[in-house]
DNA sequence: GGAAAAAATTAAACTACTTTAATATCGGCA
DNA sequence: TGCCGATATTAAAGTAGTTTAATTTTTTCC
């Protein structure tokens, strides 16, 4: 039996229901895959294999500019799907990084089982447009408040909406993440804490 | 027969292709609807009762500030589907406005009738699917250029991705978009003729 | 077609955030 | 346990973008 494989069930539990014949489908398409703080798993120009699923651990995606700046579009955490999804859809180059920050465990869906998954078992196109639903709503909630807040209101939303994420990452990713520097995240922090 | 509908499943064959009895089924749970140019299709507070294909004109979603700024999530033309959809999903309180930047034609599935269609013609989840995986796409590559590029820059690629849709806003509408004042996007226009 | 409103331009003062650089602290690992 | 590289702090100077306000240009609409 493949590891974690309850963890995955649960959460697609929770969207769509699943008889026993369509979970053991799903589950001899998976695959696991550990990988190490540090390690990556995607740099681009490599292409996308795999959606990703997260039962253990936290990655981030990520691109960096010419300055040698990193800049986060998403971190990921247990239960969260991660991919760059472009590279993945059309199997073509990636723009992202992806990486651990913590030791983490991955169960993946190659572009082809994915395809056969939708095949065999139409529910996971349901799945899997509720996911995108609820990922494109808090996109949408991140570029507006972008586009209105100013750092320090971010900042404070941020460790408000995900504060076990606040917990397990440096200043350095959660400015990333922000678009601050991490010089200015510490001002704000001391500012802040002077209140 | 319903105005515009020959738009509408122009669009969606691209992604999926539908049979007689299932076009027939989906054009019956449609409906029209006109929006003049600068009259409101949301406001924060209504409910979303549904998503909206434009067959003709403009419209814009977004938000405004303590300070009056407007702020524009989204920008939506001719074959683009716009909402609330968190409001539209949950059909509770919208957050934003959407009103029309021209004399605009719609058709609407309301929240029952998409549920209705999503049971009735399954193929519908996987062109929702579809639609949201570019949406998602489009947004994380915003949020990804809102993170690492100068304004000058977010104007070039904007006008360079959205060429059409350049020729029928205002730099007020932009610079709204772009996340800067619009007296901000008039020197950096000034500057870029220069050149 | 003309008046009024809205949008765009320009300039100057201002501020949120960056950059650089030096010092302090933390965390991972031999 | 202790060392070393990475992360965080602090301060000071610099810059991208804002604000305000006055003027011009364009659009709206009766």
């Amino acid at each position: 039996m493949l590891k974690n494989v309850d963890k995955i069930l649960d959460n697609i539990g929770k969207h769509v229901q699943l008889n026993e014949k369509e979970k053991g489908i799903f589950i001899s398409l998976l695959q696991t895959k550990s990988i190490k703080r540090k390690e990556f798993l995607l740099k681009p120009g490599d292409i996308c294999r795999t959606e990703n699923f997260i039962t253990q651990g936290c990655l981030r995606a990520y691109t960096v500019d010419e300055n040698g700046f990193e800049h986060i579009v998403m971190f990921a955490m247990e239960d969260w799907w991660i991919s760059d999804l472009y590279s993945f859809l059309t199997q073509t180059p990636a723009t992202f990084f992806i990486d651990a920050l913590e030791d983490t465990e991955l169960l993946q869906l190659t572009k082809p089982n994915l395809d056969e998954l939708y095949q065999r078992v139409p529910k996971f196109e349901r799945f899997f447009r509720i996911i995108l639903q609820n990922a494109f709503i808090a996109q949408q909630n991140r570029i507006r408040q972008n586009l209105s807040d100013p750092a320090e209101q971010r900042y404070l939303d941020f460790i408000k909406k995900y504060p076990k994420l606040e917990q397990r990452l440096s200043q350095k990713q959660i400015s990333a993440y922000l678009g601050i520097t991490p010089v200015f995240l510490s001002m704000l922090r001391r500012k802040m804490a002077g209140k």
